[in-house]
DNA sequence: ATCCTTCCCTAACAAGTGTTTGGTAGGTTA
DNA sequence: TAACCTACCAAACACTTGTTAGGGAAGGAT
């Protein structure tokens, strides 16, 4: 017996729930969430702006379920591959891997979250999205040190710095990324991984 | 003897304007273009929305004045790097060190280029933003092809690819960039090269 | 045949949007 | 003093926004 804060849904099947959660993606990503209107994702989904409201409270609980639903997935793979009890360097593959496989999967997600993330992370219903930040920082800051400290990483680079290096250069593929394109997820990840790890110059 | 196209302005300092576009840029960057309403401009510019029309034709024009400064001011230093006949790594090094400045000086405009560019593009008022990214395509992609035929790049990754990387690298710092930091721009400049060009993996 | 459930439509609402129009305080110029 | 210019305010405009309320069509269950 669910007791919802606010409006529980009398009844609608979770089948058209995705259906229309991952056109309403669609369109956050490519328009912004806030140039989005609810008139806008009815005319995707080919139906009128008030009959959204039959499967969701608002338009605002659409973006959380499509933001929450990603970081749950995400989550699930990053905790794998940390509990794996790999080296700084394999983790560091693996979480890069892992990642891709993510965007390749939910590549309108991952957009609106890059766009959207700092602003909402203000907002106490999204507060989970703050929480998350701080989780992914520790995990990828604490394999960078462990690197560094097995001498398998360079020790004379500001290891904060490289982080977000290593972050942004990986998650901004999001906004390029179109899946079924000539790359798969791996071997993308096989590129970056060979650019981040060992640099784009001739070694002399 | 200028003929505007709509609505010349009667007149008005170029001085006050610069301030106004500069206020009206922080709340750009902070809270999203659509977001940010021109109540919330004016508040914060400690006037009320309609007086800012004495100044502007409109949110869009502020918003055109804005890119339009950032990209002239980005591409004269960037000219002027591209026509000094370095040699690709040394091109590179340059753009990279120019890009870190030009944050450095237009963080905001930066920040809202970044997020708005790709929707705004589809305007036809803002399709300069196209065409400075051809141009800017064309710039790092053909160093970078110099690059590898001189044999002081690698051969063996997806130059495509390597562009984005290195393109986004740099880019993407204006999310977290703040000026007065403990790094100076050239450091950054300095620290991401050295990631790009080396890797960060230890050399064995 | 009746009821019930699911899913959508029609039509409107209040609040917020960018923008316009006319006015006006205060300084500069004549 | 009078005329004028600059920079703003006050109040409204037409429109768009997210959201709601009531209704109804289709189909399965009774």
């Amino acid at each position: 017996m669910p007791t919802n804060k606010k409006k529980p849904q009398v009844t609608a099947s979770p089948e058209r729930r995705r259906e229309l959660l991952d056109t309403a993606a669609e369109v956050f990503a490519a328009q912004g969430y806030n140039a989005t209107t609810v008139r806008k994702i009815a005319d995707a989904a080919g139906m009128l702006a008030g009959s959204l409201y039959y499967h969701f409270d608002s338009k605002e609980s659409m973006l959380d379920e499509i933001l929450s639903a990603f970081l749950n997935e995400l989550w699930a793979g990053y905790d794998t591959v940390l509990a794996a009890g790999l080296g700084p360097r394999e983790t560091i593959e693996a979480l890069v891997t892992e990642s891709f496989r993510e965007i390749d999967r939910h590549r309108a997600a991952v957009a609106i979250y890059q766009k959207e993330a700092r602003t909402l992370s203000a907002q106490p219903r999204f507060h989970y999205l703050s929480d998350s930040q701080v989780k992914f920082e520790k995990a990828w800051l604490g394999t960078l040190e462990r690197g560094v400290a097995a001498r398998v990483f360079r020790a004379d680079l500001d290891i904060r710095l490289t982080y977000r290096f290593v972050r942004d250069t990986v998650w901004v593929a999001a906004s390029w990324y179109r899946p079924g394109g000539q790359h798969s997820p791996e071997e993308i990840a096989r590129q970056y991984l060979s650019m981040v790890l060992d640099g784009i110059a001739v070694r002399t």
